[in-house]
DNA sequence: ACAATAACTAAGCATTTGCTTTGATATTAT
DNA sequence: ATAATATCAAAGCAAATGCTTAGTTATTGT
């Protein structure tokens, strides 16, 4: 019959996901996904159709690789420690030699904004509305408070997690750490 | 002699300025600029030199603007509260039709990373630090705290600020006025 | 009135974009 | 071995980009 594939399409994506990370949707060209994913444009094409094709793809890969910090979560029995742990545990993810990316989705976001991809928004919202929810659960766990106070309180982390995912981006470790310390101090 | 122009230079850039807070650099195109500016490439290019000599005046343009309202927080006597009516003030100042369009100077390091425009990641560090300043004299003036804690908590602010500027384009305002109020409950 | 000159319109330039086509190359079942 | 066919590399396409170049039009001082 006929020849193989020469590559595995997962491998590339995770290239072509570290370049759209890096360098956002628009400032990431076929040529410049071509040399990253190490095949040439028929290749792509065949695979993905598009590059929104492989955007979509590299989106996956991402939400895959988040979840396993958002599991720890889960799965932690330290309240809102776990919560303050989860902000620092996104900051390790996102860095890349010592810089870091943001999140891909929230970049995404920014960059496109809402009306543009709608398909990324309606993700953004999914991971937003079910992240302030795991906060809502684990503040519930460790503190006695009323129904009122834990709504608002896990709104205002899942507010600050996304100003974080974006801020981490440009400023130092330093003052990134006296935020997140200030954000927990009071709760 | 010879004709006089028919355009005022800081009107067009107005419109100019307008438009890449709303689409950002790259995605506003020099077809775009000429049809809201109203004139035409011949006249942006004699008078601006380039798309990103449009730009910088558009920026010069934004910092008189946002420079308003940090005015209003430097005159004002109410210490922390006046913090958060800067707050408060920003979310009206970048909100055209109810949609928050951001933060011009935070969208374009947001947009280009801190390498590409030097210039304006400058300006974005003076500004930022400026406000720090700020936030500090303010704190200050209403607060009995050491030292220590009046410049975490005053680089606290200036991170939430930040980050709100960003979180303010993609969240409804039921959730920016639970994040302010959040922040602003334990200074 | 008229020459001088700046501002205008609009066509055009090279480059880059996302995507396609062409034609060769390699691998498979028979 | 060979026919079939999926993969590859590379050239090519139309559209859009930032910017420039004619060539026309209007306003000015004399």
């Amino acid at each position: 019959m006929a020849r193989k594939k020469e590559y595995n399409e997962s491998e590339v994506i995770e290239s072509a996901m570290s370049l759209f990370w890096r360098n956002g949707y628009t400032n990431t060209s076929t040529r410049m996904l071509e040399k990253e994913m190490g095949i040439n444009q028929f290749s792509i094409y065949a695979s993905f159709g598009s590059k929104h094709g492989v955007f979509l793809e590299s989106i996956k890969l991402y939400k895959s690789k988040i979840k396993e910090i958002t599991n720890a979560l889960n799965e932690s029995e330290n309240g809102v420690e776990a919560i303050k742990k989860y902000f620092y545990d996104f900051i390790k993810f996102s860095s890349n030699n010592n810089k870091c990316k943001g999140c891909l989705l929230t970049n995404t976001v920014n960059e496109l904004g809402l009306e543009q991809d709608k398909l990324i928004t309606k993700e953004v919202f999914n991971f937003t509305n079910s992240l302030k929810e795991l906060f809502y659960q684990k503040l519930k766990e460790s503190q006695i408070k009323d129904e009122k106070t834990l709504e608002s309180q896990a709104a205002y982390l899942m507010v600050s997690m996304a100003g974080l995912s974006v801020v981490s981006k440009v400023f130092s470790k330093e003052l990134l750490n006296n935020y997140i310390e200030n954000i927990f101090k009071n709760m």
